[in-house]
DNA sequence: GGATGTGAATGTCTTCACAGCT
DNA sequence: AGCTGTGAAGACATTCACATCC
């Protein structure tokens, strides 16, 4: 199979969040170019990265909303369930937690730690804010895909590591340092300073 | 001038930050090669990355820590204060605030804004949230340069666009949504679901 | 000796433009 | 007639490899 890019996957993203929008405000057709429009892209290029998946399209028409929803689904990995552990029940970790269109996304928050006794305990929804001894234990028989590292730097890789032993084969890092994994699991960092650097960057030269 | 690609841009905000945990351990010197270990890049890259603003090295010997650091702040523009204006209050409003490495590294947060009625009058550090009728005039008279919006998705175009009109030059999104901003106007989006989907394809795909 | 700085080569991504369906 | 799907061209980014200098 192909190597499909960063880029790629991300304007994916985009597709499937537009299409949905397209789906629930009751279109049966779109076309690339209001795709591109509405996604900050151009026409061919949403084009190509469909044709990487197959031949979505009808000439002359555009594509059918909600064949085309059911296959990015698809393509993506969101037509099922992934379960998913919050590491770190911070401010981040709590802004997250509440963050409810994860769920609705199909990704299902399993279990929440945190190393601090005044935050272990602690009833979040229908969880209980696990200790961090726990981590292990709880990612292995709770069948976690993946890991929201959501801790200080200096305890961001450590964590890390801990969950990749575990059997974590991806991880969403918010804490600002770059982590070190192995290539067989999937990382995506955010990165707060990175982006507003990138502002200053461009405002800076004008 | 030449243009700098937005990953280039990303990588030197990494090594800003590499350079300053090596500053911080007393480190005079560092190679592209270390800088591309701990930045998950190659040396090549490093190099090239650097040389497009000149030539800060020494052969044989690498970087000087404290001179490239002074750079680096030079070239991303973040050896100065820039105005940042937080529009929505919510958990991730919160949470974002709260995150005083902000501050520390020179985007200070001026003003808060929000609609909801409960919100308005509270004190956040030394600042009051402020209604959201107060936008345009804040903005303008507290010199904001850049906005963070973090509203939800069906408000996120409306405030965007009036802040753009009340001088912003810059907007970091945390709504999941893709705005539609001139070209004029510094852009950047923060978004949970194109992260966890990016993760879920990769794992998709075995 | 050792690491930078950089043209040249290679690889990847995007845009063009049009044939081919509906 | 309209819009997709896609090779080919063009633009852009990364890697190589080595002359250059401390």
């Amino acid at each position: 199979m192909k190597k499909i890019s960063e880029s790629t996957v991300r304007r994916l993203s985009g597709y499937l969040r537009l299409l949905q929008e397209a789906d629930a405000a009751g279109m049966s057709t779109i076309s690339s170019e209001e795709l591109a429009r509405r996604g900050g892209t151009t026409s061919a290029q949403v084009r190509k990265d469909l044709s990487v998946f197959g031949s979505f399209g009808k000439r002359g028409l555009g594509y059918p909303v909600p064949d085309l929803l059911h296959e990015l689904r698809d393509i993506l990995g969101v037509n099922r369930t992934w379960n998913v552990a919050l590491i770190g029940a911070g401010k981040i970790g709590s802004a997250l937690f509440s963050y409810r269109d994860f769920q609705r996304r199909g990704f299902h928050i399993r279990a929440v730690f945190d190393a601090d006794p005044a935050k272990i305990g602690q009833h979040w929804g229908g969880l209980t804010v696990q200790p961090d001894e726990r981590l292990e234990a709880s990612l292995r028989s709770e069948r976690i895909d993946m890991a929201i590292v959501a801790v200080p730097a200096e305890a961001a890789q450590a964590v890390a590591d801990r969950a990749v032993r575990a059997g974590v084969r991806a991880v969403l890092n918010f804490a600002p340092v770059a982590l070190q994994l192995p290539d067989s699991v999937a990382y995506r960092a955010v990165d707060m300073a990175v982006e507003l650097e990138g502002l200053a960057f461009a405002l800076n030269g004008q």
